[in-house]
DNA sequence: TATTGTTATACTCTATAACTATA
DNA sequence: TATAGTTATAGAGTATAACAATA
């Protein structure tokens, strides 16, 4: 949450967990709140990612934009970042971060000269399969928390998301 | 979310929907991870919030602090930072927004003279009734959204942010 | 020496608006 | 007129480090 976020974690002193040292605090109705756990769990998970990967400067963000050009090579910037809810302008130096690192190729349209179709490049690949590894570590967590009900869970996540778009 | 939020999406034109477009869009193994579901169902929960309370200037985060100062009258800046999972140097511009906003009070410890006891003032209880207000029919919408499932929902999502803490 | 809170600073993510170039 | 992408700019949220006051 993306929010915000915050900077490289990785190497940080040790960023405060959520609800650490908040067992003498109330919280009063926001206990029963979906939304305040979500943040919190969402944000837990967020850093725990970071921990794993804030190494090579890639956060959940962009691992999710890099699995979405993987995925679908050829994707040009505007259907990109609706894949990923984000502006076109937030998307932009987004793809050239990725470019100056020599993550992505840019292909100019021929039959549509305003369009970029947009692809991982080997480096791009590699990179992915890397962050793919360390994502598979983290998610194997989350599984094991999460236990049996893994698929019921993504269920209510996903009714959540669909439900509220 | 995480970290880096955006900006008052309340009267913008329309806010992209997480997976909104994304319907043609392949997502690999990112479909199947938690970590992944959890940032689009988070990000659509905060962005559902802020069109309800955005208007007043106050999002899911700043909410979570005036409830615990509620519950919690006589905090001090510190244990708020736990509570809410940020740094100090990030909860005193928060602080002394609060103030200049006329939402809170500080009151010098006599018995330590560093600390600052901090309480809500009327208008800023206010606000908070008039936040909850709207905290909760956005919460009944989730509540609808996950139906039966809530308590074991919120205790998958308990699960996560204290077994990665 | 250690802790509380403040300040200075910097970085990330995000968006709106205005723009260029195409269509 | 409408759309794809860029640029300029701004704001929220976050953190680290250095600091002053106090313990």
């Amino acid at each position: 949450m993306r929010g915000g976020q915050q900077k490289s974690t990785a190497d940080a002193h040790d960023v405060p967990a959520p609800s650490a040292g908040a067992q003498d605090v109330q919280l009063g109705p926001l206990a029963n709140f979906i939304g305040f756990h979500l943040r919190l769990a969402q944000d837990a998970s967020f850093r725990a990612f970071a921990r794993h990967t804030g190494v090579k400067g890639i956060q959940p963000g962009r691992f999710a934009a890099l699995m979405v050009l993987h995925k679908n090579p050829g994707i040009t910037l505007g259907e990109l970042g609706r894949a990923i809810a984000r502006d076109k302008s937030t998307v932009t130096p987004l793809i050239q971060d990725f470019k100056r690192r020599g993550l992505i190729e840019r292909r100019p349209s021929k039959s549509d000269r305003r369009r970029v179709h947009l692809s991982l490049t080997d480096a791009g690949e590699s990179l992915l399969r890397d962050l793919l590894h360390h994502a598979k570590v983290h998610d194997r967590v989350l599984d094991t928390l999460v236990g049996g009900k893994k698929a019921e869970f993504i269920r209510l996540l996903r009714k959540i998301y669909d439900g509220l778009g």
